[in-house]
DNA sequence: CGGGATCCGAAAGGATACTG
DNA sequence: CAGTATCCTTTCGGATCCCG
């Protein structure tokens, strides 16, 4: 019944284990640095704050087994590419739609820390 | 630099507590449920099949907090309404995209164990 | 009905160090 | 460069009981 059309029944497992997956700590930021075409361990890394190289392997493993991206060994400069497959590529509508809705709803200096202050209504 | 939508750059704090933010537990599924019409508390609950009252709870409240959704004691029927605020609605392109997504790529055995037949070819 | 409080085991995650 | 291994803290999450 759900299929291409809207959310109109309560509870979809696929739904749940994509939107898990995508979610979990560091991944959503990880796949955004390889859209953004990084490629290489470190490079990868180096984009994202405070990703240790322990999570990062994790994650990408994770993806790795989950068929969203690819792990290539090149000889020549000598390091690992990491590419998205097709499966990978088709998250970009989702990455994107996070991307205009935190553009859209997030304020700038809510994101890093989260002093919410509202202001002040009673 | 772009702030627009685009993926081309590295990292983005917005985007990543945005993706964390509805990554989390259970929250994916309390917005479907939320979208798709359910309200009450035990209504939501229902929906989801090993979510506890603890856990519904501590989704809710981290939502309400991030001004996603607004709760709502009724008096009459005695109950509490759970609504989507503006920005909780603009997270449905977001949830739509990861319906689309999932049913494209997630093989049903995989997700959970539902049988259904992605296509049936030849 | 709609939660809150508490307890507690499991698992995730961070720091640091070390290796092929 | 690209990870692993280990330790150890924090958080998550389930169960249970209770309260308004």
């Amino acid at each position: 019944m759900n299929t291409t059309d809207t959310i109109d029944n309560g509870f979809c497992p696929n739904f749940h284990s994509a939107a898990e997956l995508i979610g979990r700590r560091w991944t959503g930021a990880i796949l955004r640095a390889l859209f953004s075409g990084e490629s290489r361990f470190n490079d990868i890394k180096a984009t994202i704050p405070d990703l240790t190289p322990r999570m990062l392997s994790e994650r990408l493993k994770e993806l790795e087994a989950e068929g969203i991206v690819t792990r290539r060994v090149i000889p020549e400069p000598l390091g690992t590419e990491y590419c998205l497959t097709p499966k990978g590529q088709a998250l970009r509508p989702v990455l994107d739609a996070i991307s205009t809705w935190a553009y859209d709803w997030i304020v700038p200096d809510e994101a890093a820390s989260e002093p919410r202050q509202v202001e002040a209504v009673s």
